[in-house]
DNA sequence: GCCAACGTTGGC
DNA sequence: GCCAACGTTGGC
């Protein structure tokens, strides 16, 4: 990693991965805000802590089952100690971690917007404009990634499409050379 | 359920 | 400091 562009951006675009905490929780919750723990990982860490800022644009992902993104947040408070590693029961516990050293950070984000259409990442992928986009890249795990301003209002736009219309999904011809395996209906 | 990709761990 | 083994993530 490189110097760190101490907040010479005003505002930055995320994307958020989520695999058990849906959007519909977030909506749920007080002030429709939520802290943003469990990261685990040091270079998604490393962004929390000093890249990501107050007024930041996230969009909200679903991993697991769905895998689409379902709609945008805004960071309301920047990188803090993310206290759940510190909490013996909880899932994301490290023994590592202390108060002087907290080692894991969080920020907090208030829901924006559920979008009408959540754009599946099938779709994602027909998209040229987005062919650059980290959570395209094949073995792609970070939970936090950056985004474009561009890839982000490419996606609020096409949450804001139709699906219908412009053909939903992967019959168009996929720039991807993988050999594709084969897709088991999933069960459970 | 399978497996590719990735991060972490630990032996040396 | 290297790298193989291992565990996990996450798409399919």
């Amino acid at each position: 990693m490189t110097a760190k562009t101490k907040s010479s951006i005003t505002s930055n675009c995320w994307l958020f991965k989520s695999e058990c905490y849906l959007i519909s929780h977030l909506k749920a919750e007080p002030r429709r805000t939520t802290y943003w723990d469990g990261v685990r990982n040091y270079q998604a860490r490393n962004m929390l802590r000093d890249d990501i800022h107050v007024g930041d644009r996230v969009l909200f992902y679903h991993s697991g089952d769905e895998r689409a993104v379902v709609g945008t947040a805004i960071v309301t408070r920047a990188g803090y100690p993310d206290h759940t590693a510190r909490e013996r029961d909880a899932q994301h516990f490290d023994p590592k971690a202390t108060a002087e050293n907290p080692i894991w950070m969080m920020v907090d984000i208030r829901l924006e917007k559920v979008f009408a259409r959540p754009v599946p990442l099938a779709e994602l992928r027909t998209v040229r404009s987005l062919s650059g986009m980290e959570l395209l890249r094949q073995g792609s795990r970070l939970s936090i990634q950056p985004v474009t301003p561009e890839q982000f209002d490419t996606i609020v736009e096409l949450s804001e499409q139709a699906g219908g219309e412009d053909r939903p999904a992967a019959r168009r011809n996929e720039t991807k050379p993988r050999p594709k395996g084969k897709s088991k209906a999933r069960s459970t």
